[in-house]
DNA sequence: AATATATGAATGAACG
DNA sequence: CGTTCATTCATATATT
């Protein structure tokens, strides 16, 4: 669906200027997606039974630590980094937040918050002040931008389908386009 | 989030009868699908260093052409993010603007060139101030280090790509656009 | 095809 | 707060 959107909607700046797809896009987007999640499941189920097997019959253990040990592998240095990175949970829980109007939290909120999310990884107030600036300044620049594309979309982020892993950490409501 | 358009009420019609999104849920999807993609490709990966495993010590294959085709019926292309491919008429004008020193032409002057170039191809507002951003910063880069340079020196934090089993530690790579 | 480079875009932080 | 910078990610294009 790589699009060749650009040709209809340039028209004209001021009108309407719509990025439309057919209900056979939307259709097709929602089966890849759900095809993708079936098979994440039926993945992680074979993984599992297969971890199972594993263990009953060598007594290897790899199990569950398996996979931490994979990522881990990915080799690259551990230096950590200089910017503040947020991570799914934190803002999952910024944007909730954020959507609940309220402007600019007050100095005594941002300590609250940065609280509560210092819980879900490392954070400082200054990261949850300047995390508020921007959202603020950039869905205001939002607004003002018009009709096309790619206008600093600033996320509401949402982490994906992906409790298999870490039921504990994700409860996010799964989103597939409201229609 | 800029919804001039309500999202079913024209349905009426008949003829048009399209399904929008906005651009952002557009995105939305894309990046869920990805995610998807992504998810599956380290299952794959695992399940099969765990096969490998297994193998050897057990002689069980299942190994391969299993994984292999369940992802393959996923499609698995992903759906290219759209950008915004200047024209060459565009960019000479740009370019022009650029050299005349002047700095970030911001706002107001945005809005003009946006419109001027907007006769010679698709553009928006911000695709010109991203040029313009990049355009400066990447001279300036430039200028500082004609010699060697030693950065791109790539954390652990963000991974280039994914790292799915730390959801705690997941940085924006699986962002999404909610709502 | 696989890799390298160029460049559009995203975003944390800082500036005035 | 609005604007700008710095750095990084992602993808289109070029190169081998």
């Amino acid at each position: 669906i790589g699009e060749e959107r650009g040709e209809g909607d340039r028209v004209a700046e001021g009108v309407l200027c719509v990025k439309v797809m057919t209900d056979e896009q939307v259709e097709a987007l929602r089966r890849q997606i759900a095809v993708y999640a079936t098979i994440c499941e039926q993945l992680v189920e074979m993984h599992r039974a297969f971890a199972a097997d594993q263990d009953s019959l060598a007594g290897l253990k790899l199990g569950s630590g398996y996979c931490e040990s994979m990522v881990a592998s990915g080799g690259h240095k551990m230096i950590p980094r200089q910017r503040w990175c947020p991570t799914t949970k934190q803002l999952q829980m910024l944007e909730n937040i954020f959507d609940q109007g309220n402007g600019t939290p007050s100095k005594q909120k941002i300590k609250e918050i940065t609280l509560e999310l210092s819980l879900h990884g490392h954070i400082s107030e200054m990261n949850v002040y300047n995390w508020f600036q921007n959202r603020r300044a950039r869905s205001k620049r939002k607004q003002t931008a018009p009709s096309n594309i790619e206008y600093e979309v600033d996320t509401d982020c949402e982490s994906p389908n992906f409790k298999m892993f870490k039921s504990d950490e994700l409860h996010h409501e799964d989103q597939l386009v409201g229609t």
